[in-house]
RNA sequence: CGGGGUGUGGCGCAGUUGGCUAGCGCAUCUGCUUUGGGAGCAGAGGGUCGUGUGUUCGAGUCACAUCACCCCGACCA
């Protein structure tokens, strides 16, 4: 298998469907460009939703749910807005079926047909805002912190799995401030608890930025990213946090009075993370045995596969099982037993290590005799034999162990991956090996567009942390002056 | 929407210049032996070859049409 996985390494497409999908993480639809999430899968991203959930409280944030049909006319109030989405919307014009009057199946009901059409939710910003203006009248009522937990749908014209599906799970968090100062701080607070996310929980080195113009939000002012990078060095953009301005309060006319009582237009964020960090964690950790589960996101952290050859063996395993996996559940891991009588042991350990399990635990005779187990741990393949005796405390440091060394090996690739440079033809050649290319831009679009248009090649973020590096250079293109270095990559 | 490609048992595929009874691997079922890295042996079941029309003594194979899916590009979290 590995062979097989390892020349497939340059078209993750093809190798997450292959392998992940075997291993019940998601399938794809045959509905266009959709995903089907299996339990397993469904449990990470679950895993994803608890701990980001408890972040935003801790900011204040409460969870809200919003329509998901939007009426045409409110979607179109903000101009920059509709441009951005115009062209990747699914519509509902008509609200009833009949049978075909020639008896071929089920047609649309032509006298059924909308008045006006509803646009489903490709992002909340119209509906929220037109909400919001009932819910906002005075100061007293700012901040208005609210998050939905929801699906959107964007009709891309070409969908990729876990990255672009059409329809898709995700967060998105809109909060409407007194003051500009106000807003741009929460932005920036949450692309900042995006960030302690990733590297956190998901393992996952990422790097905080502002996007250019050119690739901001559609009605933003400012656009916040973490970009993470792939094990094939192309950048992922993983989570978005945004500076609304006064766009959406205008567009929508969300007034509010101020101490003194004058109507002044309220500031706004948005930021969201979706179903999309499921694939940057597949690209970013996993290998040719499957998925790299990283300890603090795993649904299950150990698996127990017993190993025996009768009755009387099994139930002796077993039974040691149980007083391990309360060791362990009482340090707060979250343990498996495999059990299954029908699957050989060679076949458990395979499955788990596909399915990203960061701790096995395997016991048979020999082990019961001399009071051990055996320890593999996923990041590494490797294994070790350790008493029963305090073997909670061993695994719960393994745990954190591992946990640090997916997030290590993450870092040190993508360092290993990222150079400056300062040369254009240099710059044409390095950037379709992947990896980050750290370069002077003068700050135009043109150039930015320039570049795209030459190597395909983007400005993934100017970055505010990790790779700063704020001096005077003239621009790789243009050659113009510069203060800054920015990231240029080829992105998913 | 452009450019390629693929449709053959549940899954993955082979099938030569048209040829007679359409094969192979995996999976499935039965039995025995196994069980510390994806088991071995023996046997069994399962396909109107995407669909339609045509050419032919004869079509999985050729022609035309049609449908579906995949990949690459433009768009994007």
């Amino acid at each position: 298998m590995a062979k097989e996985i390892t020349s497939r390494l340059e078209n993750y497409s093809q190798w997450y469907n292959d392998l992940v999908v075997k291993a019940d993480l998601a399938e794809q639809s045959a509905v266009r460009g959709c995903m089907v999430i299996k339990p397993y899968g469904y449990a990470i991203w679950e895993k994803m939703q608890a701990v980001l959930d408890a972040e935003f409280k801790k900011k204040g944030v409460q969870n809200a749910y919003f329509p998901l049909f939007i009426p045409k006319s409110f979607f179109s109030r903000e101009a920059e807005h509709v441009a951005g989405f115009a062209k990747e919307c699914a519509v509902v014009t008509h609200h009833r079926l009949m049978n075909d009057p020639d008896g071929k199946g089920v047609v649309v009901d032509p006298e059924a047909r909308l008045e006006e059409e509803l646009i489903v939710r490709p992002t909340s910003e119209t509906i929220i805002w037109s909400v919001y203006k009932n819910w906002i009248k005075s100061w007293r009522d700012l901040p208005l912190l609210c998050n939905q937990w929801c699906n959107v749908v964007r009709w891309e014209m070409r969908t990729r799995p876990f990255l672009r599906t059409a329809e898709f799970l995700w967060q998105e968090g809109h909060t409407a401030h007194a003051s500009a100062a106000e807003a741009e701080a929460k932005a920036r607070e949450m692309v900042e608890v995006y960030a302690d996310f990733a590297r956190k929980t998901l393992a996952l080195p990422v790097i905080v930025g502002h996007k250019s113009p050119n690739e901001r939000f559609a009605g933003a002012l400012d656009t916040l990213t973490i970009e993470a990078m792939m094990q094939d060095g192309k950048a992922l953009q993983a989570g978005t946090s945004h500076f609304l301005g006064q766009n959406f309060a205008k567009s929508f006319d969300v007034q509010f009075a101020d101490a003194e009582g004058k109507l002044q237009y309220v500031w706004a964020t948005s930021w969201g993370v979706s179903t999309r960090l499921m694939g940057a964690l597949i690209m970013a950790h996993s290998d040719d045995s499957g998925l790299v589960l990283p300890p603090a996101l795993a649904p299950i952290r150990v698996v127990l596969v017993p190993i025996y050859k009768s009755d009387e063996e099994r139930a002796a395993v077993l039974a040691r099982f149980e007083g391990i996996k309360a060791e362990l559940e009482a340090l707060g891991h979250s343990v498996k037993i495999d059990d299954r009588d029908t699957l050989r042991p060679g076949f458990k350990f395979a499955e788990w290590e596909v399915k990203g399990v960061p701790v096995r635990i395997a016991m048979g005779a020999r082990d019961l005799a001399a009071g051990t187990a055996e320890v593999a741990r996923r990041d590494t393949l490797s294994k070790e034999t350790v008493p029963v005796e305090g073997i909670g405390k061993y695994v719960d440091g393994l745990l954190k162990d591992i946990q640090q060394n997916i997030y290590d090996k993450a870092l040190a690739f993508r360092d290993g991956h990222i150079r400056k440079c300062d040369d254009w033809e240099e710059f044409k050649t390095e950037i379709q090996k992947g990896g980050f290319l750290l370069c002077h831009w003068d700050g135009t679009a043109e150039t930015e567009q320039a570049i795209k248009d030459e190597t395909k090649a983007t400005i993934r973020c100017i970055p505010v942390d990790s790779v700063v590096c704020e001096e005077e250079g003239r621009d790789i293109y243009s050659g113009k002056p510069s203060h800054q270095r920015v990231v240029f990559a080829i992105a998913y």
